[in-house]
DNA sequence: GAAAGATATTTCATAATATGGAATAATAAT
DNA sequence: ATTATTATTCCATATTATGAAATATCTTTC
């Protein structure tokens, strides 16, 4: 083999291994079955190399065959194992597109935080290109009491962590609809997990408004949530409750 | 190389690919991080081999390495191409641990349904091993009205379909409870929307209690449902939704 | 803070393995 | 029925994946 002048070792994959997963990828682009001939044309392979490496990835169950047609689809481990690595990865590269998607429609800014020793820490924003608009400080802190993301994670607490949550904590009050006792929180939180959303209605700031949603890891604990929010001009109660909420809740649902 | 006598040639998997394959098992068998050694030691491979391995699907995005520890884990792609599978895959297939795991969880039968011409039809159940149980006719037809998975699917229709569903249609009654006015149903599916569940209280048998929740597909539409339903006796309204309603969300959630 | 130990990465000669052309089989179209 | 198209299998060949070893990098341990 006449090798190039300038050969760069580094960077060569395996080209079996490579091939095969440009096989998964066309697959799931196409998103229905497809024939080896259109797999093969695609990827400019010959039919018999394409042939024998989706024969290896069924083999696996990371590809199947429909009886019936004779097309090539993906196969019930990629979903698996793809599901599996959803809890493994930073939850911030995943859930971004959805925060964007989230924007796009919705033209609020839509953040994604987690809880930090009762407190809620925003990891991820994607800003509404508005005017005017939410703008949370990433990295930062924000109390749990008063703002839709913190509700739902307190939320997703077991009963002994709710306990020392609570314990000797004293809730600030921001506006006049801040809950400020223990026991209006408590009820919160419970109307939180049967509704399965949180709200934040002016609580942190006048004029601000928020829903938010939990995101459950593979054992069903709430470890980050996403949330929506934008002035309250913009969004009414009866918008915050029926539309984006069942659409923030949907997203998840879909994604996650 | 020395062949075996009886060389069956055929189910002769691409070696590279195979163990890139069981590569990517294992890392969603563990959950978390992996040294190289870890994974070379466990698939019986030489470090060099899995590194090379490793190092391709690291360029597809198949696998990333944590920055800070040099550990390997399962990548982005592994992620989206999964959830794409979900949707060319039979929701049968998807859908069955998840019923296995609500059953085994609440030793009640669990079943998914998907609409067809208004009518409810049962493509997939697994029954709880109780002596009394609820027991679904798989492939059977069910009328919507009056049955939680039926509400959940019809609730996930838009306004022309539901007009069309509507159009015409007689609500039989089969106990005191079912709902039997257009308006009545249309609140129904309004209140399903909202709470993101369904309820059969009674409605199509004295005595026996359902929960639903929807599958959405990647266009956020309802595509099947997911039920969970039992006696009376041993599902009280409240535990209907607090308890089951939460956990089949959840589940869902969790894994679609 | 040095030295040893462990682990990761790269290199390279070798042969085992993946490859693609061609032959055959199975479907689809005419 | 005949042809055309597509899928699958076979097999000789050399390209490509392999593993041993060398090097580099990161951890311990003393």
């Amino acid at each position: 083999m006449v090798e190039t002048a300038i050969s760069h070792t580094r960077e060569r994959p395996v080209q079996s291994v490579e091939r095969t997963l440009r096989i998964l990828e066309i697959m799931a682009e196409w998103g229905y079955p497809m024939t080896l001939s259109e797999i093969s044309n695609n990827l400019d392979l010959k039919n018999s190399t394409t042939h024998r490496l989706l024969k290896t990835l069924i083999m696996k169950s990371f590809a199947q065959q429909d009886p019936s047609s004779g097309k090539y689809l993906l196969g019930i481990k990629t979903f698996s194992i793809g599901n599996t690595a959803l809890y493994a990865l930073d939850i911030r590269s995943v859930a971004r597109p959805y925060l964007k998607q989230l924007e796009t429609r919705y033209k609020e800014t839509a953040n994604l935080a987690i809880l930090d020793q009762g407190d809620v820490i925003y990891i991820d924003q994607v800003e509404s290109e508005r005017m005017v608009k939410m703008s949370a400080n990433l990295g930062g802190r924000a109390p749990s009491h008063s703002n839709a993301v913190g509700k739902v994670l307190l939320a997703g607490l077991t009963e002994s962590e709710l306990e020392r949550y609570f314990k000797g904590r004293k809730f600030e009050r921001y506006t006049s609809n801040t809950i400020t006792s223990h026991e209006a929180l408590r009820m919160e939180l419970e109307k939180v997990s049967q509704l399965g959303y949180g709200l934040d209605a002016e609580e942190t700031e006048e004029g601000i408004r928020c829903v938010a949603s939990a995101i459950y890891n593979h054992l069903g604990k709430a470890t980050a949530a996403i949330g929506i929010s934008g002035p309250g001009n913009r969004i009414s109660m009866s918008y915050l409750k029926g539309e984006l909420a069942t659409a923030e809740k949907k997203q998840l649902m879909t994604f996650l």
